[in-house]
RNA sequence: GGGCGCGUAGCUCAGCUGGUCAGAGCGCUGCCCUUACAAGGCAGAUGUCGGGGGUUCGACUCCCUCCGCGCCCACCA
């Protein structure tokens, strides 16, 4: 309580090492585990990936979700707040492989002496190791790049209690995906399926609906000629010529007059010579080209709906690498009029990316005169895979798919979750309308969570992947790729009567899907579980609802029949100033997170964080962290100067300013806590940073010469425990936005941390302000000090204007006004004649409000 | 093509369930060494609230429609 401990010159500088160091120490943040369930606030965080690189993006959407957790904690509720590390997946294995310029290759063996080489770049070719040597530098590299985040984390100052963390690569994550698999299995929710499959060719590996994205990219109509079933061409356009050699089928809309006679009837693709039935289906469109298409195996989805409603036959041609095959015309489902000329002209294109043969079956077409005109050049949306970089193509595989419930089941499960903004429910709710299959969890890749299934190998080394044998929950977690399988030896690997291990791993959603799962111990700490899930909060971006969002309400579903959590906190992007989303290949110097706290300190950063509006996109603007700065400083020096004055929070609150500031003071409160329980921390800080600027420059102004003691001791102590009161209301108010510096001043004058001190009270307020206790017209209005202000602000404008300093005394003010703000203003006469050197003050009952100054004589 | 969101001073944005809502900050201009703060403080100017209809005594705020921007979704012939 002692003003000697009020530094002379406060300064920002070293806050937050300082406190950081502090909190760690102290604990300030840590998650007492013997508070009950219902006084937990418990907080679902998003894993960082850590392959990306650090923008100032992080610290927007991380602060936002800490400023709500410093506030539930204010509260009362006991937080929650563990951190993840989304370390599983194929980013983190490219990432490796570009760092440490190796690639993994499953049949090298392991060894133990590997030493990788080094970044490499574009052209230079990677080093093949073993999956083992391949996953073991894959943590090496995910523990540098976590030790990034951490120590951002920190400077920006979140909450987060680090003794809780997880990796979804873990073996906590792992025991944990694993055991969801195994009991989705159990209830035939998670299936074995050998179907068409969007598949990437450049990482060799199946993707899932949600992971899709539409780009427009270049391609061309060629119309190609077939021969109808009376010798007359059908002209087809396409824009893929070279999967000619797999078209099953022709297709035009049913009610398509032109071909209608021909429904029914076969017709021969031009170069192989194939017999083709023509079909009718709605999905054709008749102004499409010519109005009838070619369906392959596979171009599109649409080719996967029609070859599956229309019951076709299957002729594959393209590989997983992106390569056409090696194909025997006149095979069994490969019967051609004229096998021989079917197989000259295959031959050109076998081996060849689909790319290449596209070019070289146009030109075989071309001079077989088998093609209309040159090709035609247009723009269309390709199916990616959204870290791809080549269009993605369909083949047919073995994959672990997960059944999605009802549509209507996960709709009801959407609206028992408040979303916040309310309208991010429509996303949701448009993307399970739109579901189409279920949902493929299976990789293709070396780093991520196995699935802990084997396969029997029969007396002939055939492989059944149709009979799984699964692992034994207690077992968890495995590697089939080392562990054997239940009741066989090691040595039976890959024998004939033997068993062979599931060469996949789960897709990273399957693993982060269960991100509440994981943070709240479900499988390894059930005491930690029953206190924290469901969990309170998911706070994410917008752009993964219908990934990680949608699955984890599908897991938690399934798995406890539960929503995840009860709240859900949708962000927005942070975009630079020309609207774009602030990517990391955009990224700057200036931008680098660490460098823009280092100039403006974590409070600035944070305040700027705290002005973007749930769901809005923010804007990187370093003008905010200008005013953020300020506003911190600011906040410095008003605490220095009120506790210079004497600031106590033990006395009682009798001249009308003060009980006008303090009612003011207490719907502050009321509003800010109203918006933080709708979890618009925006609105909080706004209000409360509004309501400060006006009470340093008015009220602050007001009031000093009284508390200096210039109007006698019982004013004075009026004062003082005004001032106290504000000063420690207005500290807890910015905390959850500014921790740094209100725990700075919170030092100076209170014991313990502002963040673990009680939210302030609304109630307590009006009652310091003496509403009950009021007589009859007498109640804390604040109204008497926004006139007071008002009338202060005229003063200061006359001053201005008259280009003379603020210190200039004033002869007389004459303030004419309604007699209820007359009448108000009385109430704080003296106050306004000491802050605005008034020698007499004049009140005039009118119709029109009017102040008039009169200036000393200079 | 469908859905959602957004269009308010030069810039970034507040304006909740219609009646001091035409605002804040930045920027701009002017003034002031005022003993909390000169990398401050005080004061000032600026807008047909995207366009057009409609409901109403009254609309930035409600309804319709159009325009522009963004994001998500959609069957790539």
């Amino acid at each position: 309580m002692s003003e000697r401990r009020v530094p002379d010159k406060p300064s920002l500088d070293g806050l937050e090492a300082r406190w950081r160091a502090r909190w760690a120490d102290e604990g300030t943040y840590r998650f007492d585990r013997t508070r009950e369930r219902h006084e937990v606030f418990s907080i679902d965080t998003p894993p960082p990936t850590v392959s990306g690189t650090l923008h100032p993006g992080h610290l927007c959407s991380y602060t936002q979700t800490d400023t709500v957790a410093r506030y539930q904690r204010m509260r009362g509720r006991e937080v929650f707040y563990p951190m993840g590390w989304d370390d599983n997946g194929l980013n983190v294995e490219r990432r490796v492989q570009i760092l440490t310029g190796t690639r993994c290759d499953p049949s090298l063996p392991y060894d133990p002496d590997f030493r990788p080489p080094g970044p490499v770049g574009r052209r230079e070719r990677p080093v093949p190791v073993s999956r083992p040597n391949f996953v073991e530098l894959c943590g090496q590299v995910v523990e540098q790049l976590e030790q990034g985040y951490f120590d951002l984390w920190s400077d920006i100052g979140l909450s987060v209690d680090w003794s809780h963390t997880y990796r979804t690569i873990g073996p906590e994550a792992t025991r944990a995906s694993q055991r969801g698999f195994l009991r989705l299995f159990r209830r035939d929710l998670a299936y074995r399926s050998e179907a068409p499959t969007l598949w990437d060719v450049d990482f060799r590996t199946a993707v899932a609906q949600a992971e899709l994205q539409d780009r427009d990219v270049p391609g061309a109509y060629h119309r190609l000629r077939f021969e109808g079933p009376d010798g007359a061409p059908i002209r087809v356009d396409t824009t893929r010529p070279e999967l000619l050699p797999a078209c099953v089928a022709l297709v035009a809309h049913p009610n398509d007059e032109r071909y209608r006679p021909l429904f029914g009837k076969a017709a021969r693709t031009p170069l192989f010579g194939v017999e083709v039935p023509i079909v009718a289906h709605p999905l054709a469109t008749p102004d499409k080209g010519t109005g009838i298409a070619m369906i392959c195996t596979f171009g599109d989805t649409t080719d996967v709906t029609w070859w599956r409603e229309l019951g076709l036959a299957l002729r594959p041609v393209v590989q997983r690498d992106g390569r056409l095959r090696p194909l025997t015309w006149g095979a069994p489902g490969w019967e051609s009029s004229d096998p021989a000329a079917a197989q000259s002209a295959y031959d050109e294109l076998a081996g060849r990316t689909v790319r290449q043969a596209q070019a070289r079956i146009v030109e075989l077409l071309a001079e077989a005169g088998l093609m209309e005109g040159p090709p035609r050049p247009i723009t269309h949306p390709v199916k990616f895979w959204e870290n791809g970089t080549h269009p993605l193509e369909i083949v047919t595989s073995h994959q672990w798919m997960i059944r999605y419930p009802d549509k209507e089941v996960l709709l009801e499960r959407g609206r028992q979750i408040n979303w916040w903004p309310d309208f991010m429910r429509v996303r949701y709710e448009n993307w399970v309308n739109g579901l189409q299959g279920d949902w493929n969890v299976t990789r293709q890749r070396f780093f991520g969570v196995p699935f802990p299934v084997w396969y029997p190998v029969d007396d002939d080394g055939r492989v059944d992947y149709l009979a799984p044998i699964v692992a034994d929950e207690a077992a968890l977690p495995v590697d089939p790729t080392t562990d054997p399988a239940p009741g066989y030896d090691d040595d039976q690997r890959d024998k004939p009567g033997g068993f062979t291990a599931d060469p996949d791993v789960m897709d990273t959603w399957a693993t982060s899907s269960l991100s509440p799962q994981i943070a709240t111990g479900w499988v390894d700490d059930p005491d930690l579980f029953d206190r924290t899930f469901p969990m309170d909060l998911r706070p994410q971006a917008h752009d993964i609802i219908r990934t990680w969002l949608f699955y984890t309400v599908v897991r938690a579903h399934y798995e406890h029949g539960s929503v995840p959590w009860a709240n859900a906190a949708v962000a927005g992007f942070i975009v630079d100033p020309d609207r774009k989303k602030l990517s990391k290949s955009a990224a700057n110097a200036a931008d680098d997170p660490a460098q823009l706290i280092g100039r403006y300190g974590a409070d600035a950063v944070r305040y700027w964080a705290a002005n973007g509006r749930p769901g809005m996109d923010v804007v990187f603007d370093e003008g905010q962290f200008r005013i953020g700065r300020k506003l911190a400083i600011k906040l410095l020096n008003a605490s220095r100067f009120a506790l210079g004055l004497g600031s106590t929070t033990a006395g009682e609150v009798t001249e009308p300013l003060d009980r006008s500031m303090l009612s003011a003071l207490g719907d502050l409160v009321a509003e800010a806590t109203a918006a933080f329980d709708r979890f618009d921390y925006a609105r909080a800080i706004e209000r409360t940073e509004s309501f400060f600027w006006s009470f340093c420059d008015d009220y602050l102004e007001l009031v000093k010469n009284r508390a200096y003691g210039a109007d006698g001791d019982a004013g004075a102590a009026s004062a003082r425990t005004a001032l106290g009161l504000a000063l420690r209301t207005l500290l807890g108010l910015f905390a959850p936005f500014l921790p740094f510096v209100t725990e700075e001043v919170w030092s100076w004058w209170q014991e313990g941390s502002v963040h673990r001190s009680a939210w302030p009270s609304a109630d307590a307020l009006h009652q310091a302000a003496g509403a009950d206790a009021a007589a009859p017209g007498d109640e804390p209005d604040p109204a008497v000090l926004a006139t007071a202000a008002a009338v202060l602000g005229e003063v200061r404008r006359a001053k201005s204007e008259a280009k003379r300093s603020m210190r200039t005394d004033v002869s007389s003010v004459t303030v004419a006004d309604t007699a209820d703000r007359l009448a108000l203003l009385e109430r704080a006469l003296d106050d306004l004649r000491s802050a605005g050197r008034i020698g007499a003050v004049e009140l005039v009952p009118a119709d029109q409000p009017a102040v008039v100054v009169a200036l000393a004589p200079a």
